[in-house]
DNA sequence: TTATTTTATGCAATCGTTGCCGAAACGTTA
DNA sequence: TAACGTTTCGGCAACGATTGCATAAAATAA
C-alpha cells in the first residue's frame, strides 16, 4: 500500500532517535553539523515530507484557509476564486472550496465540516437561503478567524470586503434612465442578502433623484438567485403581465442577468426595443451576447486577494483583533446597447 | 480560543475513561446501556463530533478525494465538479478542489499536496502543459486509488472516464463540411493531451471521409488551451495570413471556442459569412452568443458523477482492482446557424 | 464456598511530529 | 580535582481517537 515515509524510518535507518532527526532538519542549532548532514542527505534521497496530518494534530493548525460560496460556476466567484488562491499560495496556505448551491443546510454543513478540518480560517460569502447566521456567529466567537467578502452578515463583526454595490446599482439603474426609459424593474436575489440590499437601496435612489416612482411591484426577488431558470422565468411573467408593464429591468446578479436574457429570448421579447436590460456581471463573454448587455463589473479577483491578505493576517496575528476593516471597492459599468 | 469538544472532556466530566466514552459512541455491545445513554446524551449536550484530523492520523484515511482540474472558470469543470460533489456527498466523502491554470509545475504540486494530505482518492484531468505524468504513476503505483476524466493519462492503468471525443469532432468537422465549407483549420490545445489527440482524429477522419485534403498548415496549437487571449489571437492570425486562408475553423475546446470568437470579433471577422465556427463548449449562455457557435457538448455533469463512484469503489474495494474500465460517452451536438 | 463465566471498564499502544527534560561527554575554571 | 557550563543527543509525553488486552466486579455454576 501506499506508505510515505516517516521521521521514525529515518531514525531507524540512520541509528538515531526520532527527535533528533526531527531537530535536524528543522535546523535546530543543538545538533551537530555532521549529524544534520547525514540526516538531511538520507531524508532528500527517500523524498521525506512532514506529515501535515500529524502536524494538524499536533499544531492545531493546517496551513489551510475554507472558502464558501454559492456556486463556483459562477463568474463573480470562480475569479474572486483565483484571486484568493494567488494570495493563500504566495503564503504558504492551502485553499479548500466549498459550494453551498444557495442551501442553507449545506452552508452550516460545509461550515461544520471546514472547521472541525481545522482550517484555520474562513472566506465566506453567504447563501441566498442564509438569513440566520448562528451556525458562523458561534465560530467566530470561539475564535475560528472570518472573514466575508461579497454577501456579508450585518451581525457578526469581522473584517469585510465587498463591491460599492449601491453605487454600481445607482449607475446601472441611470443608466437606464438616460437611455429613457420610464417604468424600471428590478430583479434581485433573496431580500435578507447584504447584496440585495444595497442593490435595491442603489436601484431606488437612482429612481428618485430623477424623478421617478418606485414601484414595489416592479421588485422582483428569485429565492435562489437565479440559479434556476424557472424562478427567473416567474418572475418576468409576472412584472410582464402588470397592467403596467416595465420598459426596463435592473438585474442584480450574474446568474440572474444571463437567466434574464434567456428568458427575454424565450419569450421573444427584444432587447434593447421591447425593453432595456442591465445588470451585474462578470462574465467573460458579456462582449458577445446578443441582446447586448450593459453591465456593472465588480473586481472580483482583487475583493478575493484583499480578503485572503486580511484573513491570513488576522489569522497570524500574535493578538486578539477586536478592529475591523469594511473594504469597499469600487465597481466600474461597461456599457454595451 | 477555538476548542472543539473531546473525548477526554467527555471522560473527565462523567468520570468514565476515554475508552469507555468511545466504546459507548461507537455502540459497542460491551458497555452497559445505562452508561451509554448518559455518554449519548452529554455527547449530544456539548455538540461533540469526533476530531476528523486524530481519525486521519489514526485510520490512514481522511473520507476525502481530491480533485485536479485545470480552471472552475470553464463550464465543462465546473460542471463535472457538480457532478463529483454530488455523489461524494451522498456516498459520504468530501471534495477538494484544486486548480492547476494549465501548468504542469502547478499540477505536481497540488497532486503531492493531496497526497500528503491523505486523500482517499484522486480524480484527474490533466493540464495542458503536462506531458510526463511521473508523479502520477508514482502515487498510482504505491496504491492510491486515481480516476481520470477528461484528459487522461494514456500510460497509467487505471480507470478512465472520458466524451466519446472523436466522434464529436467528426460531428462537429462534417457539420461545417455540410454547411459548404471547404477549407477547415483546427484550432486546439496541446498536442500531447489525450483530448487533443482524439479529437484531432475525428478532424481528419471527416475531411477524409468527404475527400477533403489535410493540410498540416491549418492545425494550430495553443499551449494553454486557451486560457490567454494573445495564444488564441496569434494561431488566428497566423491562420488568416495563410496563402490560402481557411473558411471555417473546428475549435477544440471550452476556452478556445469562446477566445476564438472574441479574436473574430476583435479582427471584425464576420462568423458565419467570412468564416464558419464550430467547436467544444459547454457553456450555459451560447444561445445568447452573436455569432452563434454550433458546439459540441459534453456530458460533464454525468462524466463527473460516473467518475466519482469508480473512484469510491476503487477507494472501498476490499482487494485489489487490476481490471480497469474506460468509459465513452456519447456527446451531443447543437446547431446554431 | 470456590471456580468459572459474563459484563463493564481501564490501560496502553498507535498514527507522525515536536516540546521538554535529562543524560552523557567534553571542556573550562577555581 | 571538584564543580560547573556546553554541546549533543535520547526518552517521554502530548495532540485526539480507536482498540487489543488486562482486570475488576458481578453473576452464575459446581
Amino acid at each position: 500500500m501506499f506508505e510515505p515515509s516517516t521521521l521514525k524510518d529515518i531514525a531507524k535507518a540512520l541509528g538515531l532517535s526520532t527527535s533528533t532527526v526531527s531537530r535536524a532538519l528543522r535546523d535546530t542549532h543543538e545538533i551537530s553539523a555532521e549529524t544534520k548532514k547525514i540526516v538531511l542527505e538520507y531524508a532528500e534521497k527517500i523524498n521525506y515530507r512532514p506529515n501535515p496530518i500529524a502536524l494538524s494534530l499536533k499544531e492545531r493548525r493546517s496551513k489551510s484557509i475554507g472558502v464558501l460560496v454559492s456556486e463556483v460556476a459562477n463568474h463573480y466567484f470562480s475569479q474572486a476564486i483565483n484571486g484568493i488562491e494567488s494570495i493563500a499560495y504566495d503564503r504558504g496556505y492551502h485553499v479548500i472550496i466549498t459550494q453551498t448551491h444557495e442551501s442553507y443546510e449545506r452552508e452550516k454543513i460545509n461550515i461544520q465540516h471546514l472547521a472541525s478540518r481545522s482550517v484555520d480560517g474562513l472566506l465566506v460569502s453567504l447563501s441566498a437561503e442564509t438569513s440566520d447566521t448562528t451556525h458562523l456567529k458561534n465560530l467566530h466567537q470561539r475564535g475560528l478567524p472570518i472573514v466575508f467578502f461579497d454577501r456579508v452578515a450585518a451581525d457578526i463583526d469581522t473584517h469585510k470586503i465587498v463591491a460599492n454595490n449601491e453605487k454600481g446599482a445607482f449607475e446601472a439603474t441611470e443608466f437606464l434612465i438616460n437611455k429613457g426609459y420610464k417604468r424600471i424593474a428590478h430583479l434581485t436575489s433573496t431580500s435578507h442578502l447584504s447584496i440585495s440590499i444595497e442593490r435595491l437601496l442603489g436601484y431606488k435612489k437612482a429612481l428618485q433623484q430623477h424623478h421617478l416612482p418606485v414601484c414595489e411591484d416592479y421588485i422582483k426577488h428569485c429565492a435562489h438567485g437565479g440559479m434556476f431558470l424557472d424562478e427567473v422565468e416567474s418572475a418576468i411573467n409576472s412584472l410582464m403581465n402588470l397592467p403596467e408593464k416595465p420598459d426596463a429591468i435592473f438585474v442584480a446578479g450574474d446568474r440572474l442577468s444571463v437567466g434574464c436574457l434567456m428568458v427575454l429570448k424565450k419569450l421573444n421579447i427584444k432587447v434593447p426595443d421591447d425593453i432595456g436590460i442591465a445588470g451585474f456581471s462578470n462574465s467573460d463573454v458579456l462582449d458577445l451576447l446578443n441582446p447586448p448587455l450593459t453591465a456593472v463589473h465588480q473586481p472580483a479577483y482583487e475583493i478575493g486577494q484583499i480578503a485572503t491578505e486580511m484573513l491570513i493576517n488576522l489569522i497570524e496575528s500574535k493578538y486578539p483583533v477586536y478592529e475591523f476593516e469594511n473594504k469597499v471597492l469600487d465597481t466600474s459599468l461597461s456599457i454595451r446597447s
